[in-house]
DNA sequence: AGAGCGTCGCTTTTT
DNA sequence: GCGACGCTCT
């Protein structure tokens, strides 16, 4: 048993169960064994766990036995943050808390050699996962017609899942299909094996290939994670699940804490019987129900308790809450999705005023992330700051794709994707041809592409003209390569990147388009510099892991006084005062698949249980009898979920200016509202709004001169264009860039978003900086 | 080999 | 309503 240590400066063991219910001091004194803990939405469920690992350390766990594991890496650093104000900074530093994938990857970047990996292994993410799958069906002569690489990639994914070797599937194969998908499963695996790579299921089937293969492996790590804790348990999967097994196998001090009602990736591989089988696998396990919840008032939760007693299949629990009643739930009914947009924007800012909220009190979730756009549209024409939790989308960039591509190329040269991805971007004279019969070739031989291209023999099957080109290109990566351990990552970047000529391709085009994609670069760039300042340890290889591991929810400005727009997967975890549900009619939520299915059904239900218990204290709905769905216009029924909810609870609102808003008649009345101005944006202006409302990378902070614009102008429509407009970098200014050093301005054009500067610089080089991003700083 | 045009499929959610 | 991909032509 443990012994609570001096306190020291900090709170005391015996003080950290204070302000506590019974429920939750039980859950966080219940330091050793097997340890359940069921955790309804808003029932402390953070809190417990923050406290938790703070109790341990107060009674003298060392922070580097301990192990959490959570769903999203914001969650981690959030844990770590709040652990740290309980137990100081120092200490909560020490622990182990990441996602299941970073912290695996992080092992087995260290113990790649003992599972046949180099450290330098390349992470696939699912887009490099289907060019390998596309590589192996034209390789085993597949049609891509009759069998969709998709479909192919998430069957191979859900064997993985389900820790299904090929060997295994192949031997189960009926049907054509499923022997052809086994047989592209097991060329794919020597594929991403040959091109020392892993997927993402790889991160967590090699994790169980380290312990299980390797005894004193296991034993290393059992006693190093003394205590391991998993958030969000009911959304781990079968491979998740033997991980943490194997790991707490020793010890046996696992607390898993979970809500099943909360389970919405099932079709990622989450099991549901992770949950069941915990009491079955520990059969001393202790069993804590967190039942009182803290964040929604009474009204919130009668919603989200009628919604989710319609499913079938769930753990009995109640949910009750010691909050206010609260306000009633207002509907939004709505002729089409502009005019949904609309409403929910003009509500929000009505609710706003009434109760004082400020702008990141306020969400608005979705079940697809197109919605956005008309959300966006709306928000930006009342002048509402709005951000898109999706910081992904500036990594989908083909030039940022292409820019990541090469550097992984650098680190990892046998990483066989990213090499068919850049080496003939730009324009090498290097065909697809030429390159088919060269992979055909390595597959013969056994070997990683890039050795063949350097192997004179080989190429004498392809032209001179391209045995040039190639020799060429090889050059380029092996001279870089050679420079990795003597360059600071951020250095060796740049240079190799312009020795590569793509940011020039772009800067050639010279088009809108094409300056655009050239400016990205250098972003991706100049991230790189950032990110080396701020951890000195940085390598290429580290970068890039980061990159392939960020995850939407990561967006770093979720903190910032903006509104926010995201799916309700997004929103797991968060919670705001006011939140605006919209797009609920059948079809879109429930989509049209749940309606066959009673168990994708009940999946989407759940969604809407996570989507209303995000909220505190007011929660508005909203739905649109037609919208625009792939550029067409569909006809819509309110979703069935709404019928679910008792009609006592929705209020009768009226808006501004008198007029009916929603009532609480049958829902399926047609409640039309009129007199909202509908005007749209020129295309252009909203095609650039967007651009920079979407592309803000993670991490990324636009360096601007103090207190000099609003907070939230940054990305909200027309606001932004003040972030940095032309007008205060004049020609002769001299400024600082973080990459390029001081120059001078020799030169200014356009405005708004698209200003840029001409700078001379002190090594002689002329760029031009489209200043929304250049992060200049002003020197005299 | 590369440019240009047309078709298709896409939007469910993501580590 | 767009982007990725494949086909055709040069």
């Amino acid at each position: 048993m443990l012994r609570p240590i001096p306190a020291g400066d900090h709170i005391p063991a015996s003080d950290l169960l204070e302000g506590l219910n019974e429920k939750q001091r039980e859950a966080v004194a219940t330091t050793d064994g097997p340890l359940l803990i069921i955790a309804g939405a808003g029932s402390g469920k953070t809190r417990v766990l923050t406290y938790r690992i703070a109790y341990l350390l107060r009674m003298g766990v060392h922070p580097s036995h301990v192990l959490a594991l959570t769903f999203t890496n914001r969650a981690a650093q959030e844990m770590k943050e709040r652990i740290g104000h309980l137990v100081g900074d120092g200490i909560a530093r020490g622990i182990w808390a990441g996602t299941f994938h970073s912290l695996f990857a992080r092992i087995l970047r260290k113990e790649a050699e003992r599972i046949g990996y180099t450290n330098a292994f390349t992470i696939y993410d699912t887009d490099d996962q289907l060019s390998a799958i596309k590589a192996v069906m034209t390789q085993l002569g597949v049609s891509q017609q009759v069998l969709p690489p998709t479909g192919v990639r998430s069957r191979i994914s859900g064997y993985k899942n389900n820790m299904t070797p090929w060997q295994e599937a192949a031997r189960n194969a009926d049907t054509l299909v499923d022997k052809q998908t086994a047989q592209i499963y097991e060329e794919y695996e020597k594929r991403l094996r040959q091109s020392n790579a892993m997927d993402f299921d790889d991160l967590l089937l090699n994790m169980i290939r380290l312990l299980e293969h390797h005894p004193d492996a296991l034993a290393e790590y059992q006693a190093r994670f003394k205590y391991i804790m998993v958030d969000e348990y009911q959304d781990t999967n079968r491979v998740q699940y033997r991980a943490v097994n194997l790991l707490a196998g020793a010890l046996r001090n696992l607390c898993v804490v979970g809500d099943d009602a909360q389970s919405i990736y099932r079709w990622r591989g989450a099991d549901i019987r992770n949950i069941l089988d915990f009491e079955r696998d520990y059969t001393d396990a202790k069993v804590v129900r967190l039942e009182q919840n803290y964040r929604s008032t009474k009204m919130i939760l009668a919603a989200a308790d009628s919604v989710i007693k319609n499913n079938v299949k769930q753990l009995k629990k109640t949910l009750w809450t010691d909050n206010d009643e609260g306000e009633k739930i207002t509907l939004l009914a709505c002729r089409d999705d502009r005019e949904e947009a609309e409403l929910v924007a003009r509500t929000i800012k009505d609710r706003m005023q009434l109760h004082g909220y400020t702008f990141k009190d306020v969400a608005v979730l979705y079940r697809t992330n197109a919605q956005s756009q008309a959300l966006e549209d709306a928000l930006r024409r009342l002048n509402m700051p709005y951000h898109i939790v999706s910081g992904v989308s500036f990594y989908k960039r083909k030039e940022v794709k292409d820019t990541l591509a090469y550097l992984r190329l650098l680190v990892n040269q046998n990483d066989t994707e990213s090499l068919l991805r850049i080496i003939n971007e730009p324009a090498r004279g290097i065909g697809a041809t030429s390159l088919e019969r060269l992979q055909e070739r390595a597959v013969a031989e056994g070997r990683p592409l890039i050795e063949v291209l350097q192997s004179p023999l080989a190429m004498s099957i392809v032209q001179k003209r391209t045995q040039v080109a190639v020799a060429d290109f090889v050059d380029i990566v092996n001279r870089y390569r050679e420079m990795v351990d003597d360059l600071p990552p951020a250095t060796l970047a740049q240079q190799y990147i312009e020795a590569t000529g793509l940011p020039q391709m772009y800067k050639l085009q010279d088009t809108e388009d094409s300056l655009d994609r050239w400016n990205n670069i250098e972003r991706v760039l100049s991230h790189i510099y950032e990110q080396q300042e701020l951890d000195e340890t940085l390598t290429l290889a580290t970068y890039l892991e980061q990159i392939a591991l960020l995850s939407d929810a990561d967006d770093p400005q979720i903190g910032s006084n903006r509104v926010g727009l995201m799916t309700m997967h997004a929103a797991k975890g968060l919670e705001f005062p006011l939140v605006v549900i919209a797009g609920l009619e059948q079809g879109l939520f429930p989509l049209a698949k749940a309606e066959t299915d009673i168990n994708e059904q009940e999946e989407e239900r759940r969604l809407f249980y996570v989507g209303i218990t995000r909220a505190r204290k007011e929660l508005v709905l909203a739905y649109a009898e037609r919208r625009y769905r792939f550029g067409e216009l569909v006809f819509g029924r309110p979703s069935m979920f709404l019928a679910e909810i008792d009609k006592s609870a929705f209020a009768e609102m009226p808006d501004r200016s008198g007029k009916q808003i929603a009532g609480s008649r049958p829902i399926t009345d047609k409640v039309a509202i009129r007199g909202i101005d509908s005007k749209r944006p020129s295309k252009a202006a909203e095609k650039e709004a967007l651009s920079h409302a979407r592309f803000q990378p993670p991490t990324w902070k636009v360096a601007k001169p103090r207190g000099s614009h609003n907070e939230y102008a940054q990305e909200s429509g027309d606001s932004y264009s003040q972030v940095e407009d032309g007008g205060r970098v004049l020609p002769g200014q001299r400024v600082k860039h973080p990459m390029f050093g001081v120059g001078t301005v020799t030169g200014v054009s356009g405005v708004g978003t698209q200003a840029k500067a001409t700078v001379l610089f002190q090594n002689g080089e002329k760029k031009n900086l489209m200043l929304a991003y250049a992060k200049l700083e002003l020197i005299s």
